[in-house]
DNA sequence: GTCTATACGAAGATAGAC
DNA sequence: GTCTATCTTCGTATAGAC
C-alpha cells in the first residue's frame, strides 16, 4: 500500500479510537513510521486528513452495502445484516463507541465544516434502509422505519460503550429483529409506524 | 454565586457545548472574566474541574430525580417526565447531543480515569427508571426496561443532532410513550420484555 | 483572592537540504 | 519523497507581586 494511503488508514483507526481533536500529525507520522516534515507532503493541514478519512468511510461504507445488496437475499436479511454489525463490531463499540455517531458529535461540537460530510455517512445507511423497507411494502413509512432503526443502534452503541455490557447489546440487537419481523409482517397499525 | 461556582458553571458549559479535551483553561477564564493565574488558585489541573464538573452534574440529575419524585404522580407520569427531556431540550441536542452520553464517549476514547464517574450519571437513571418498573409491577425485568427507554434516549439525541430534526424528536418521543403504556398494561409477553 | 510574568512542552505549519 | 531544523501559537502550570 501506498503512503498517503497508509497516513489515512492510520488517520482513519486513530479518529475513532482517540478522536479527531485530540490526535496530532505526530501520532498519525509515529503509526506510519513517518516524519513529521515529510507528512506535509502528503496532507498540508489537519482538515485535509479529516475530509480523506471522511472520503475512505463513505467509500468502504458503499462497498458494504452494495455488498449486502449483491449477495441476493430478501430484503428483510439485508437490514439483518445491518442490525447484525452491533454484534459484529461489540468490541470495538464497547471501547469507542459507533464511528459514524462519535464523529458527528465531535464535529457538531467543534462546530466544523465537515460536519455535513460526516453526516454523509448517516444519509448512507439511512437511505439504504429505507430502500429495502420499500422493497417490503412500507413505501408510506420507510424513512421513519430507517430512522428508527439507525436510532437503535445510536443508542446501543452509546450505552454498550458506557456500561461495556455485551448481554445488553445481545439483548437489544434480538428485540431489534423481533421489531423488524414484527414491521414486515404487516403490523402495527400504520400510526404506530416505529 | 461565589468565584468557585462561577468557574464550575462555565466549565460545565463549555464542556458540553465544545467537548471536555478540546476546552482549555484560558476558555473557561474567559467566560468568567478571570486571569488565568488566578484560576489556578481554585483548581490546580483539568481533571480537578471534570471532577468538580461531573460532581454538579450528578448533583443537579439527582435534584431533578427526586423532585419528579416529590411531586406526587404515577410512575407513568414520572417515566413521562424523563421521556419529555428530550423535548424540553431539543434546542441544545440538536445542537450538543446528549450531555451524558457524548462526554462518556469523549472520556472513553481519551481512556480518561473520570469514565467511571461520568458513567455514574448513566446509572443515576438507570437506577431511578427501574425503580419506576417495580413500582409498576415489572419487577423481574425493571432494569431491562431502564436500559431500553435510556437507550432511546441517546439514540434519539444521537440522530438528532446528525439531522438537526426536531420532527424525528417528535415522533420517537410519541413512539417511546406508545411504547411505555404497552408495557405497563401488563403486555408485551415476559420474553419479549424489551 | 487577584493579578502579571514566565517557564515549558506540544501542536500546526513552513523552509530547505538531501 | 524523505529528512532535519525552525517558526509560531497555544495550553498547562508555576512563581511571586499586590
Amino acid at each position: 500500500m501506498d503512503t498517503r494511503n497508509q497516513i489515512v488508514d492510520a488517520a482513519d483507526r486513530l479518529f475513532y479510537e482517540r478522536g479527531y481533536d485530540v490526535t496530532s500529525f505526530a501520532d498519525i507520522a509515529g503509526c506510519v513510521g513517518l516524519s513529521r516534515g515529510n507528512f506535509y507532503y502528503y496532507f498540508k493541514t489537519k482538515d485535509e486528513i479529516l475530509n480523506a478519512v471522511i472520503a475512505l468511510r463513505i467509500a468502504n461504507t458503499q462497498r458494504m452495502l452494495e455488498a449486502w445488496e449483491a449477495e441476493g437475499g430478501t430484503p428483510a436479511e439485508r437490514i439483518r445484516s445491518f442490525i447484525n454489525i452491533l454484534i459484529v463490531n461489540r468490541t470495538k463499540i464497547m471501547a469507542y463507541g459507533c464511528p459514524v455517531g462519535s464523529l458527528c458529535n465531535e464535529l457538531a461540537k467543534l462546530d466544523h465544516v465537515a460536519k455535513t460530510d460526516a453526516v454523509a455517512l448517516f444519509t448512507l445507511f439511512r437511505e439504504w434502509l429505507a430502500r429495502q423497507f420499500c422493497a417490503l411494502g412500507r413505501e408510506t413509512d420507510a424513512d421513519a422505519l430507517s430512522l428508527h432503526l439507525l436510532m437503535r443502534s445510536q443508542g446501543v452503541s452509546a450505552l454498550a460503550t458506557a456500561f461495556r455490557d455485551e448481554t445488553f447489546i445481545r439483548r437489544e440487537v434480538d428485540a431489534m429483529q423481533t421489531w423488524l419481523d414484527a414491521h414486515i409482517s404487516g403490523r402495527p397499525l400504520a400510526n404506530q409506524s416505529v
